[in-house]
DNA sequence: ATACAATGTCGGCCTAGGCAGATATATGTA
DNA sequence: TACATATATCTGCCTAGGCCGACATTGTAT
């Protein structure tokens, strides 16, 4: 299989490496703007870091604990433990220590976590849709499909 | 034009921004290791993000200041003094005031910066290659093509 | 049972980006 | 000229992630 891109003639700002970068950036600029501009969730100061990883929590109920989010999200253990104590202080999140493996503390979305998902959700599927703006579903279709083997890719 | 997600049945883990925080991640990630086992480049300690302001100094001759930079990079201007700092510090870049305007600092590569572009760019290129694997080259100009239009939805 | 390895959480230190305010310089206008 | 405005850089404070080592707990091999 061919290389898309060579050494020769490598053109930095036009590789989908820096593309990438800068969609990313815009659209989690987008998702904090509209996140803190937002009436209902301005109060809770959730910016869309730590959106990321609530929706996680809220999203599927089972219980999770810090390291089940680490591998969902390719996330350092150490800058887990810091974002918790952040969501938790703004009472959006729960430590539970688990007593069948005293190692694990069990992540739970309070109330007002809970609350506040559904708006979140709108905000981040309202970003995501101006973003993809001029899409068919056949085009946001293939691009989920390059961005999964992209993944895949990584090993 | 019809909208890509709907709040009713949206799945996080499948949407597009999610998919794209992760492969860049991933992209980051393996361009750092790289960029760390490499043996020219590793006694320079030169990280992605130093790597990506450094290239857009040596690519195109042109001086230019921080403030270019921050345009062309999505950068805040605060912490574009800051990584200049560390990329100073490391003998890779120089400042220049501008004479003309003295509010404008040039910015520039030193010797080292330039002898190690070559280098920095075959990994980068490498990289990409990687999670590029299994592309055809028309799969690569579509995918470019999504993100481009992205980023000018992003106005 | 003891020793060792593996796992989960946490804290310290680094790089890193966003935001707001301060400062210096340049430019346009009355 | 005097004044307001815009621009460029810098600094402080916040959130944020990666790496490493400490610590407790659990599982495994001897």
């Amino acid at each position: 299989m061919a290389n898309i891109y060579e050494v020769r003639n490598y053109e930095p700002s036009q590789s989908i490496g820096y593309l990438m970068t800068r969609v990313r950036v815009e659209m989690l600029a987008a998702l904090d703007r509209e996140l803190a501009a937002d009436p209902h969730l301005a109060a809770l100061g959730v910016t869309a870091a730590q959106f990321v990883v609530l929706v996680r929590l809220v999203g599927n109920g089972s219980k999770k604990s810090a390291s089940d989010l680490c591998k969902e999200l390719s996330y350092d253990a150490g800058a887990m433990t810091r974002m918790i104590d952040r969501l938790e202080k703004k009472g959006l999140v729960r430590r539970m220590r688990c007593v069948q493996d005293r190692r694990l503390i069990y992540l739970e979305a309070t109330e007002a976590g809970r609350a506040a998902y559904p708006r979140m959700i709108a905000v981040s599927v309202g970003v995501q849709n101006r973003f993809l703006r001029g899409f068919a579903p056949e085009d946001a279709q293939m691009l989920s499909g390059y961005l999964t083997r992209m993944l895949n890719n990584a090993g």
